[in-house]
DNA sequence: GGAAATACTGACATTTTTGTCACTATAAAC
DNA sequence: GTTTATAGTGACAAAAATGTCAGTATTTCC
């Protein structure tokens, strides 16, 4: 977010990691493609139909600019372009991972800490 | 970031997490606070000399009304608040462990990849 | 000859986030 | 009585991220 690691050098490894995966889409788009891969832009788009064409396409192509992701164009018609983790990218699977287990956590300590009065 | 979890009620956990971690300095925020805890309003300066006090104050908040951090003021003058991780932010030790690791691997990636010309 | 499918791009508007500046309160120390 | 320290707030400006709309290319199908 904001300052890229290809604008600074004197990064945190936090920092350095915020900075690729750090988007609005982007833990999202590496989610989906943790869970099939690969996948074509239309597939991805129907897994997050909340985002629209053209920022998923931006984030693609941040994503594919940081070698997070590989893009496969194939030469027919109408086009068709693959989508996949790269190495590196998926070594953000326990990143992805982690982040989804403690939202489960958070959700159930909303639910444990909400409307108490109901229960009494 | 965007949708406030308070706001709706239809997240994935992941969503819900991001919803949460996802501001500009919260990770190092919650990082800070990992490290070392209770923490003063000073205190996390030092340790984020790049955000300004507004925006580190803003953050802060943020993450208070999430359940995140506490923040307990003592009536003494100068002022003097001391913030640290709840029960569930102690919890992201996790998320932010896993983003720290794979920001290390990816720097050592970056740096096998980059000026291969002036190896050979 | 026109529509359909896929994966885009460009220009621009809007929204969200972040940053800046000036300002407050309080009591103790000098 | 002025300065110092800490932890803020309010109003606003700037920057960044995101969203919208319209348009492109290609070939096959009808």
């Amino acid at each position: 977010m904001v300052i890229h690691y290809k604008e600074k050098s004197f990064f945190t490894s936090k920092d350095l990691a915020l900075s690729v995966i750090g988007g609005r889409w982007k833990i999202a788009i590496i989610w989906c493609l943790l869970q099939q891969s690969p996948l074509r832009l239309s597939e991805i788009q129907k897994y997050l139909p909340d985002v629209n064409q053209r920022m998923l396409i931006r984030q693609l192509r941040e994503l594919e600019e940081d070698q997070i992701i590989t893009r496969v164009v194939y030469p027919v018609v109408p086009p068709k372009v693959e989508y996949q983790l790269s190495e590196i990218g998926l070594q953000l699977e326990p990143v992805v991972t982690s982040i989804c287990d403690w939202g489960d956590h958070f959700r159930a300590f909303l639910d444990e800490n909400t409307d108490k009065k109901s229960v009494e």
